[in-house]
DNA sequence: GGAGTTTGTTAGCCCCCTGTACTAACCGGG
DNA sequence: CCCGGTTAGTACAGGGGGCTAACAAACTCC
């Protein structure tokens, strides 16, 4: 599908159809069906117009229409128009975990339709590359629509090209993901950062609002930030990185990277299971959860007061998020940065299970290709 | 000016039209004279179309000619073209200050043509308003040249409608001040914070990176951020409003929110002022200043790493921020934050003087009314 | 002075949205 | 049963915008 309009570039009369196109797709998409009368309403283009565009879209079965609008009024009825959730499918990796990488093919509502996974078994470099390319290639045969593109969301520090230029554990500097995928497969590639995918995923299929941080407490803890909708990267793109920010600088809590202090050493779900095991009683146990709370908190209060966010949302084991972790969290959010200002700041878990970063993958493609944001 | 595209709308082709034109004026603008044929290899666009445009932006006067290309080369000399700074003129306000109103006629290039300020003498509300709207109406009567806009730089919280929706300091709460003004006087108001203003200004006029954070000392403490080169907001309008997150729980030292330990009751001018006459020796003064190097450190150091900003500026009285506090303030950051992921992090002294918010609101009406961010 | 190069303009074409006018299909009331 | 009123969707001509191709102008170098 066509390039879109990147910032600083010029503009041609065909772009403006693509923007059309994309402003009419991410209306059904978002917002369920609509008639083509409805659409040119919503959006102030004619009728001429959505008529013409959607019948390109009718063509590429991005949109289907499902018989007249239910109810009875005078005129002629209108013909419903839905988009096709099932008519392309995407293939989508998830490396973020520890023992293995995940892999799926998704349909565009992100439901799996196929499921497959490898063991890492310590592979790292040149192996691990290897591994993620055959469980690409696994998938690819197992899927049954067009293929609208494939995703992946790893950990690390991931340019807008697709080159992976750091993953620690992944053992990667510098690796040329999307270029040697899209030759080999010859199909579309994104790949981001894991946290970034999952911000992603909870603004297309959970409930976020437009400017979201997201918080991925995992291995290590990392951020996904969205304003607007858009992906926040950085000027290095390691934007979100802020697990080796340093919570208390008059702790000694030795962490991997060689300060000590940092949120990953109260947040990490190692250290929080390490520190949970060295609690006997309940209220120790809560008390250590607290900790780990407060300490996200105040990384999370300066961030929350600069960019005035509205809504953090927490991705990673229920467990051991959920409750005192939570609770603590957000008062000391509420402690440090000025609310009146503010407004109303909300924090809550993620509802989207396991397949949040297979389902972010899938949003990222759609974003792409779709500009189904 | 034509209205440009705001996201989420639909485009016509005359917006394409908007969109080029801004690409090449903000060419002409950021990086001084090209020709023609250089505008066309730079941009993409054809020199038929870049002809097309340019004659326009020659007839609005925004472009000359100023003769041919220096120097010998093959083939028909190029006639340069520049950008004209002095062909419309803005109206700018910087409320900002404790004791007046400061206002200005100002080029495009950000030259004061005029100068006029007015006491404040304790108005708030209503005084505060009429005052401001006599010194708007005096400084339109000394334009020389064509008037592009009325840009005001406010503290406070500004929504996108140019609605003041708090502004302690100045006793306002919900001002229409773009509404009444662009009334009143029948051309296009901007407003917006003074900090966001100043970090405009520093783009434009500085030397800025397009990612961002200014740093604003004076009454207060805030911040404008600027991410791709756009002004984030945030939701509810309130974003750079840090002087009141809490830089140290246990801390005691009283502010005027009500709590304690806010980054404001070590950074505010008058603090700072206090806290230094209390100090006898020059050691103990340079502690003073380190302790709020340190607070402002410790606070922008989760934002710089969650966004990864390369740059951040200073914006108030040298003599206080020099020295001491700034090179406690990057200390802090350094020793907080994993430089080794986010790249290098300059911090440094805004250069431009007194006249910043003026010229940053000169910036905010070139940049709503020509696109050039 | 001719060949080669670079600049800028003119002419014809295609893309895309718009306004107007038209047909299709439904409702409700006499 | 039919006719006015209403809504949905579709031709058709028109104008804005950028593109390609072709060309004239002006300079350098041999």
């Amino acid at each position: 599908m066509p390039a879109r309009v990147r910032s600083g570039e010029k503009v041609r009369p065909e772009q403006a159809r693509v923007h059309n196109r994309e402003l009419l797709l991410r209306m059904l998409y978002r917002e369920g069906p609509h008639s083509r009368a409805d659409l040119a309403r919503r959006t102030g283009l004619t009728r001429v117009s959505v008529s013409d565009v959607v019948s390109d879209l009718l063509a590429d079965d991005l949109v289907v229409e499902v018989g007249t609008r239910a109810g009875t009024r005078p005129g002629k009825p209108a013909m419903m128009l839905e988009f096709n959730e099932r008519a392309y499918q995407t293939v989508a990796l998830d490396l973020s975990h520890s023992t293995l990488y995940r892999g799926a093919v998704l349909d565009l509502g992100g439901t799996v339709v196929a499921r497959q996974q490898v063991e890492i078994e310590g592979s790292t470099g040149a192996d691990a590359l290897a591994k993620v390319t055959s469980l690409v290639e696994a998938l690819h045969r197992q899927v049954t629509a067009p293929l609208l593109g494939i995703g992946i969301g790893t950990p690390g520090i991931v340019d807008l090209g697709g080159v992976v230029l750091s993953a620690p554990n992944l053992g990667w500097q510098d690796i040329h993901l999307q270029a040697l995928l899209s030759e080999r497969l010859a199909c579309p590639v994104v790949v981001s950062n894991d946290a970034n995918a999952t911000a992603l995923a909870e603004r297309s299929y959970g409930e976020s609002a437009a400017d979201t941080l997201l918080v991925r407490v995992g291995v290590g803890v990392g951020a996904g930030l969205l304003l607007g909708g858009t992906p926040i990267l950085g000027s290095r793109f390691a934007a979100g990185e802020i697990g080796h920010v340093v919570v208390d600088a008059g702790s000694e809590r030795p962490c991997v990277c060689g300060k000590t202090g940092c949120l990953e050493t109260w947040l990490s779900t190692r250290r929080i299971q390490e520190d949970l095991s060295g609690a006997r009683t309940d209220a120790e146990r809560a008390r250590v959860l607290t900790v780990a709370g407060e300490a996200l908190g105040s990384v999370l209060a300066p961030i929350v007061a600069a960019l005035n966010i509205s809504e953090i949302v927490l991705s990673g084991p229920h467990r051991v998020l959920e409750g005192p972790l939570a609770t603590a969290a957000m008062e000391t959010i509420r402690r440090r940065a000025l609310t009146e200002v503010h407004g109303d700041i909300v924090l809550r878990l993620s509802e989207l299970g396991d397949d949040i970063v297979l389902r972010g993958a899938t949003a990222m493609v759609m974003s792409q290709q779709l500009g189904i944001a």
